[in-house]
DNA sequence: GCTGCATGATGAA
DNA sequence: TCATCCTGCAGCA
């Protein structure tokens, strides 16, 4: 389930809880038991997020380095944890609560060399939005040939963004997944840009991803929408759109699935 | 008890 | 482009 916001949203909470905290660590699942067993007594100092990638400062000055991939999953319990899943691959409890990492495709120590080499790798976080990134982004599209579909994905030129958000904000910008990135007017990309950053902070905030405006579908607020309400064209191939009633359609973009409106996105 | 699928990313070919 | 790695859960027998 994880794209930025669910990262950012991570750290957030997981510093708020656990920072400052002395932890006992372990790996249930065995497959990280060195590395449980360095940050065993440690004190977490902090947690950032960029893009997809996790980190956690320890007193001990090692960096956790943590990638979800497609199916990782932290559970936190304040208390009463119950017993770990069989693999849970790491484990922490502190005064404050239990967290367990579950699934994640990395999760390894890093020294700060190793946390700038991945963060190198990345392009501009909608989350973090520093000056600049807009631009940034901006001139990271201009010199991809692939279609703006595949470039939104590869964490080049921007970070954070998965196949929930690509589709949803393709959608919102009125812009068709196939266009070479290279193409995409400066408005168009200014626009994908900002999306992006209105809605991955609405998703951090809410913890889930809701990209339609409730007026559009008779609702009050995000939280009235239901379940099938929440998104524009992610999943809903053979729907109608709901801004158009064209049939929304369904393709493949950089080997995963995409949604889009052909009259709304021509 | 299976099977298939999921909001990810990489390395080989 | 394909195979591979990472888990859990829904849907089925």
């Amino acid at each position: 389930m994880p794209e930025g916001h669910v990262i950012h949203r991570a750290a957030r909470l997981h510093e708020r809880r656990f920072g400052g905290e002395r932890v006992r660590a372990w790996s249930p699942q065995g497959r990280f038991s060195e590395g449980a067993a360095r940050l065993d007594g440690q004190v977490l100092e902090g947690a950032e997020a960029r893009g997809k990638h996790l980190f956690y400062r320890w007193s001990s000055g090692e960096i956790l380095h943590v990638h979800l991939g497609l199916f990782g999953k932290f559970r936190v319990h304040v208390s009463d944890p119950p017993p770990p899943t069989d693999g849970t691959r790491l484990a922490w409890e502190a005064d404050t609560g239990t967290l367990y990492l579950a699934g994640a495709t990395i999760v390894e120590l890093v020294d700060p060399t190793a946390k700038e080499a991945i963060e190198a790798r990345l392009g501009p976080d909608p989350l973090v939005d520093e000056p600049g990134d807009a631009e940034g982004f901006i001139e990271r599209l201009r010199r991809r040939s692939v279609p703006i579909g595949a470039a939104l994905l590869d964490q080049k030129a921007i970070a954070g963004v998965g196949n929930v958000y690509r589709a949803e904000i393709l959608f919102l910008a009125g812009v068709d997944p196939s266009t070479p990135a290279k193409e995409i007017e400066d408005p168009a990309a200014r626009a994908i840009w900002e999306l992006s950053v209105e809605h991955l902070r609405r998703g951090e905030r809410a913890g889930r991803i809701v990209t339609v405006d409730p007026d559009e579908v008779g609702a009050r607020s995000r939280k009235d929408l239901t379940r099938a309400e929440r998104l524009y064209v992610y999943k809903r191939d053979g729907e109608p759109c709901r801004r158009c009633g064209s049939e929304v359609r369904i393709g493949e973009s950089a080997g995963r699935s995409i949604w889009w409106c052909p009259a709304c996105q021509g």
